[in-house]
Order: C-alpha cells, then sequence, then structure tokens
RNA sequence: GGCCCGUUGGUCAAGAGGUUAAGACAUCGCCCUUUCACGGCGGAAUCAUGGGUUCAAUUCCCGUACGGGUCACCA
C-alpha cells in the first residue's frame, strides 16, 4: 500500500506542513513554572456546576503563576450544537467572576492561538490526519453503523471486547483502488486510528491522582468523522499540543479515553501535558438514600443557571468551591477573614478524588458570612443587581426608596458580630419585605401568653407613651414600664423561675412589638428597624393592632 | 461483562504504621442576652469488609462488597 498516495487522495486541499503549523503556534514566552490551561465547554446551551468547578482550578493555577488561561469552544458536535450557546457560557463565566485571557469572544476571538472554535480549526486538523495517513497510522473506514453493530454483538456473544480493533477492522487493508471505488461510489467513510496490540500498559502521573496505570490503547478509534470533523480526542491532543497547554484540567469521566491520548501525543512525537483529572460532583438520591452523580435531568442544582436565579453571589460560589476543592481552605478563611480568595494559595496537591457532595447547607452557610462581610453598599449592589434581572419589581422598590434600603442594610451590620440575617440575594427579597409597605404583611402570629385584649392593651399604651425621639436606652426603659404595669415579668428568668406569678415575660411583649413592625418574629433589633422606618410607618403599623 | 477510579461521623474533610482520629456545615443541650441574631461551652456521631505483613494497621499488600466512570462518527 502505498500511503504516500493514499494520503494525497484523502487529503488534496492539505497544502500546509506539520512544520508550518509549528511555526505558526509558536512556544508561549512565558515565566518558569506558569500553567497554561483552559476550559473546553461544548455549546449545548447547558452549563454546568462541573464546568465552573474545573474553570476555577484552571484559572487559580494559571494566574497564580503569572501562565494563561483561555476559553476553547468545543463544538465538533454540529448535532449537540444550540443557538447562543458561546454566549451562554461566556456571561455564565463572566456572572461567576471567571476571567479569560485569551479564547473565544462572543463575536469572535481573543489571542494569537486561534481560531478557538474547533470547527473552524478543520485545516489544522487535517494537516495531521494527512501526516498520520501517509505514515500508515491512519485509514479511511467504510463500516456502516450496522455493521460495526453486528460486530459488537458477535464479540459480546464470544466475551470479547466490543469495538473496531484487530481482525474486526475491515477496512484496515483496503487497497487503494479499493478506496478509490468505495469513495467514488459515494460512500461515507471516516478516518481511523490504526490501533496496535502490543499487550503493554502504559502509565501516567496525574498531577490530582497519581499514578494511573492501563493497558495500552488498541482500538481503531475514529479520527475524523464522516463530515471531515474530528472527535473530541483527535481535537483535544492537537489543540492542546498547539495552544500550548501545560494542564488539561477534566473531569474523571476522562481517564478512561487516556490510552487513547497518549498514544495520539507518542505518534505524533509530541510531550503530552500533565493530566488532571477532577472528581465528578455527587448528591444524595431522595429516594434510595444513596450517593449518586448529579443529574441534568434530576438535579436543578447542576445548572449554573441555577445559581443564578437562586442569587448567590459570585463571592459565595467561589468559597464553596473552594472549601470543596482545596480542604484547607476553611482553616484560611478563618484565619485571614478579610482576605481576598484570589490571595489564597491554590495547589493541585490538595485536591480530593473522591466525588465531593454539594451540600446546599454548606454553600447557603458561606453564603451568608460572605455577605455579611461585605459594607452595606455593596450588598446593596449586588442585591439590586441581581433584582434588576430577575425581581424586577424589588428592583424598583429598591430605586424607589434608596436610603431607606442602605439604612435598613446596615442594620446590625459591621463590628465583631454582624448580622448573618441574608442568605441569597432571592432570600433578601423575603427578608427585607417588611421594610417596605407595598410588600409588607404579618405572616406570623402573636406569641400565645398575649390574647386579644392584651395585644390591644398594649399597643395603647405603647402609642400612648411612644417619641420617635426616644433614644434606644430611653425607649427600652419606657416598654420595661409598661411590662411591669401589665403584669409580665421584666427579667425572663423571674417568669421562668415563677411562670404563675406573671401573665409572662418581656420577652413576649418584645414579641409583640417585633411581629406588629416587621411582621416576623425573626427580624433585627425592633428600635433600630423602627428608625429605619421613620414615625409614620412605625405608628401606623403598630395603630393595626391598638 | 472488560478496563479504570474511589470508600474516615448525616455532609465536606485533616491525618499518620503507635493520635484522646483535627476543623467546618448540619443536629442536640446549656449559658449569655430585652427580643431577633451573634457569641461561648458542651454532647451525640466516623476510619466499608475479610485476610495477610508487622510488636503494632484506620494507615502498607491482596481479595470482597459497595459507589462511580467508560467501552459512540457525544463531549
Amino acid at each position: 500500500m502505498d500511503f504516500k498516495a493514499l494520503a494525497d487522495y484523502l487529503f488534496p486541499d492539505v497544502k500546509d506542513t506539520p512544520e508550518d503549523i509549528e511555526a505558526r503556534f509558536p512556544e508561549r514566552q512565558l515565566p518558569d513554572g506558569a500553567f497554561v490551561t483552559r476550559i473546553g465547554p461544548s455549546p449545548t446551551g447547558f452549563v454546568h456546576l462541573g464546568n465552573l468547578y474545573n474553570a476555577i482550578i484552571g484559572e487559580r493555577i494559571a494566574h497564580q503563576s503569572q501562565g494563561v488561561f483561555y476559553l476553547r469552544i468545543e463544538d465538533t458536535d454540529n448535532k449537540r450544537e444550540v443557538e447562543g450557546a458561546v454566549e451562554t457560557v461566556i456571561n455564565a463565566m463572566d456572572y461567576f467572576g471567571v476571567h479569560f485571557d485569551e479564547g473565544a469572544t462572543a463575536d469572535g476571538d481573543n489571542g494569537s492561538y486561534g481560531p478557538y472554535r474547533q470547527r473552524q480549526r478543520k485545516d489544522i486538523y487535517h494537516v495531521f490526519a494527512k501526516l498520520l495517513t501517509e505514515r500508515g497510522r491512519a485509514y479511511p473506514c467504510f463500516m456502516t453503523a450496522e455493521e460495526i453493530e453486528a460486530v459488537r454483538e458477535q464479540q459480546t456473544a464470544n466475551k470479547e471486547n466490543p469495538g473496531v480493533y484487530g481482525k474486526y477492522a475491515k477496512c484496515r487493508d483496503l487497497t487503494l483502488d479499493e478506496v478509490k471505488a468505495n469513495i467514488e461510489a459515494g460512500k461515507e467513510w471516516v478516518l481511523r486510528f490504526r490501533g496496535q496490540e502490543t499487550g503493554e500498559t502504559i502509565a501516567v502521573e496525574d498531577a490530582i491522582r497519581g499514578k494511573l496505570e492501563m493497558p495500552r490503547n488498541n482500538m481503531d478509534f475514529v479520527l475524523l468523522k464522516s463530515d471531515g470533523i474530528p472527535t473530541y480526542h483527535f481535537a483535544h491532543v492537537i489543540d492542546d499540543h498547539f495552544m500550548r497547554s501545560t494542564h488539561v484540567i477534566r473531569g474523571e469521566e476522562w481517564i478512561s479515553s487516556l490510552p487513547m491520548h497518549v498514544e495520539l501525543f507518542n505518534t505524533l512525537g509530541w510531550e503530552q501535558p500533565k493530566y488532571c483529572h477532577t472528581a465528578t460532583l455527587m448528591k444524595i438520591d431522595e429516594e434510595t438514600g444513596g450517593k449518586r452523580k448529579l443529574s441534568k435531568r434530576k438535579d436543578p442544582e447542576l445548572a449554573l443557571s441555577y445559581y443564578q436565579q437562586e442569587g448567590i453571589s459570585r463571592d459565595a460560589i467561589w468559597e464553596f468551591l473552594l472549601t470543596l476543592l482545596n480542604s484547607n481552605y476553611e482553616e484560611w478563611r478563618i484565619a485571614n477573614p478579610e482576605t481576598d480568595y484570589h490571595e489564597f494559595p491554590y495547589t493541585l496537591e490538595k485536591m480530593s478524588v473522591s466525588g465531593a457532595l454539594v451540600d446546599l447547607d454548606k454553600l447557603r452557610d458561606i453564603s451568608k458570612n460572605v455577605i455579611c462581610r461585605m459594607p452595606a453598599q455593596q450588598v446593596y449592589d449586588g442585591w439590586l443587581e441581581w433584582c434588576s434581572e430577575y425581581d424586577k419589581e424589588f428592583a424598583d422598590l429598591i430605586n424607589k426608596y434608596p436610603e431607606r434600603t442602605l439604612a435598613a442594610l446596615n442594620v446590625g451590620r459591621g463590628g465583631a458580630k454582624p448580622r448573618r440575617d441574608i442568605e441569597t440575594w432571592k432570600q433578601a427579597c423575603d427578608f427585607m419585605s417588611f421594610y417596605y409597605d407595598e410588600k409588607f404583611t404579618v405572616s406570623d402570629p402573636m406569641p400565645e401568653e398575649c390574647d386579644e385584649a392584651t395585644v390591644k392593651e398594649f399597643f395603647g399604651k405603647y402609642l400612648a407613651s411612644y417619641d420617635h425621639s426616644d433614644d434606644s436606652a430611653a425607649w427600652f426603659d419606657k416598654v420595661k414600664a409598661i411590662t411591669e404595669e401589665m403584669g409580665f415579668a421584666v427579667k425572663p428568668k423571674d417568669y421562668k423561675k415563677n411562670p404563675d406569678q406573671f401573665k409572662g415575660s418581656i420577652v413576649h411583649i418584645t414579641n409583640m412589638l417585633r411581629i406588629a413592625l416587621t411582621g416576623h418574629a425573626n427580624a433585627p433589633d425592633i428600635w433600630e428597624v423602627s428608625h429605619v422606618l421613620g414615625e409614620e410607618i412605625t405608628r401606623r403599623r403598630l395603630e393595626a393592632f391598638a
């Protein structure tokens, strides 16, 4: 077989030589030890947590080492492509604060190692498809899906490994004339790699998992699909070589195709990047109680858009992912409460290899801590930004009462022990609703110690003595006086000791006030709230009970 | 089924051949407190399993179980 003639026949349009391509994408000039990483999402319109998880790793190790982090769109599957999906990816990454140094942008490319969309790199792939064909390491295959299926059935029946390899690769040894005849007859073909059955094993040093050992590839896997577009395997090897990636960060589902990638790097004579295979994100299945992979269909929390809709701030999701990624992150955060998380020294060695469970409770807790550390203005901005997108009605309220909102956000903020009332932007709309008459409702019942007559009596007395200009201490003295007058215990302990001697305690009195004023049993300090609301609203709300 | 990866409390997890097996979330109790929070203190709770190696194994080795991945012209 004249492989050169075959290659020329199959790839008549290829003009560039491998050397031309090498020259086009020179080694990057970067400081020693700089990492070049990337994410390579496929544009399906669905961006999931795992994409962010891997993106954060790549972003961190690249930027910590003065390296490069880029975005490559892996659009080799035209069947799955969704309109506008590239923008979806870019927007989601941007929302969560992941910034690329180069790569695909909404309307083109940024950087000199492109194109960054695989479909646009066809000519590059074909140079190496031709090269492999010339060397006899790749050949055209005309097997139909039905033929391959039949082979698989036979193999399964014989308890052999399924696949196209060895004697099952029936197009391996076609003559040039046979190939020509098939193509002229209009038969579709793919380009397959010619695998070798050697019985050897390969070993790869994974930067996260350590040594991975597995059998050497013996499969005649597909390099180019019938439309001339490469499969992931071929594209990965070419792209990460020419985009000069130093580290390939991807999910552990790729471990089993490692032998193919190693084989390609070796036959092309290229140095392998370091592989970093990350653990799959898991969750507890509510029905079975078992641990399982997050699923696109059943688990809304897999989609990044879920976190956007829930109003999880970008800092919270970062801190959450960072705690999953590097177990020492939490300790670092406790030791450095004010430091930006970008300062955290991230390491691949600290990565967990087993599948982490996505714990939404933990996320909420982290989110609370993140928000309670922010100055009021930052909370205001973040919340308003979210509302503008997801709760327009609330955004209008914030814009209508900017000063009151800011004052409200300041209640209990700052100091060594700030309040942690706000979990997410969405939850903030709930929690803060009582500051706006438009949203105010009384949802919690009055304490059971206070019957209707008591409630009426209390609010009557309270309003009679109410002076909005009282300071906090003067205000509370009046509350105490009324409490005593009504036969309630001023000290909760007294009531606890002798419940028979009192109608209740000051706890119940202040609860009444809080509920009348805010509608909830759980709300910040009464005096502060009433001063944010102002005298008119305060009186009006209390009068409703007098 | 073949190949591969994994398994420390409910969850995230640190950890080393000999430890009272860290810490965080959740949970429970107590304390502080005018309320709501915050905070403080404390409790309960973990090395999947069998066999080796060893004076000693949760830690090293082998098997088993369980979970996960993969075996496409999908990535």
